[in-house]
DNA sequence: TTACCTGTAATCGAATATATTACATGTAAT
DNA sequence: ATTACATGTAATATATTCGATTACAGGTAA
């Protein structure tokens, strides 16, 4: 199975707030409208997001705002934020192999290895991207859509 | 969720073709009892990597065998050979965002750029490891194992 | 023909993800 | 203080997936 959706979500939200400034209209129900979603679902990772330092969110009162500015926040503290993918966690390794044979009790040292230093990769890469990165791409995005459409 | 372990074990299938090399003790039933899970399992397992040109098995006749030297067999191949995580589908998207929010209409484009390097890097370290590597590992830490118990 | 293997479809139970309901709690304005 | 409305969160429902298992068809060699 595949990672998360919570970790697009997440993304999702941090970009709304950053494009829609008014502070007090995003309600997780105005954000749940445009992530298509529950509200719920929102405030759970809000939370979550809250955890982390990336937002400013009260109870009783409308609204979350950014706690970074983008440039600063990473999809790697995003990805860490709302816990996707435990550490060395990303491959399943099958469990009890025989430690009666040579294979079956040595294979799990180098997996693990190896898996670990994959799952390194990947996150890497998400380290090297900022949510100012996926603004821009947005706004970029938009712009051309609308050159499109006249 | 983390990536299926039928990865896993269909590494530990390939080391144990290259380990054990009496072609017909490996039959599905020998190596279920060395990975540990049921023999269907193998045989399932065993079936895409013959269809990926990795092994050599006949039906009705016991056992299989490498059909490549392990050096030639970087983790990546067995990777894609058990299919464990579909082109550009390591993360899942939220779906359906709303059409009429410049995030919503927007976001996807940029997400799947992202995701798909990310899941590209991860991918490219698997390539960069051969079964070679891992049969090394497996065969360095047995030693260690027995000098260890003296 | 027998014994034993692989190939594969079908099913079961456990685990997980997302959506949703329900409600407790917090806040600000009147 | 009360009202209106927001967030926080536990509990539940439904769908999906994974690995294990059963059952059986088909292949091969002695």
């Amino acid at each position: 199975m595949s990672i998360s959706s919570r970790f697009s979500v997440a993304i999702h939200i941090l970009c709304l707030l950053a494009v829609s400034k008014d502070k007090a209209t995003n309600t997780s129900e105005y954000i749940a409208a445009s992530v298509n979603t529950n509200p719920v679902v929102i405030r759970k990772v809000m939370s979550m997001l809250k955890s982390a330092g990336l937002v400013h969110v009260r109870a009783g009162v409308a609204g979350a705002e950014l706690a970074k500015e983008l440039p600063n926040i990473t999809l790697l503290d995003v990805y860490k934020a709302v816990n996707v993918v435990a550490e060395n966690d990303l491959f399943n390794s099958h469990e009890h192999p025989n430690p009666e044979c040579i294979v079956g009790r040595n294979i799990q040292q180098s997996l693990t290895k190896q898996f670990s230093a994959a799952q390194n990769a990947m996150e890497q890469s998400l380290a090297g991207v900022t949510l100012a990165e996926v603004v821009e791409d947005i706004l970029e995005s938009d712009k051309m859509r609308s050159l499109e459409n006249g």
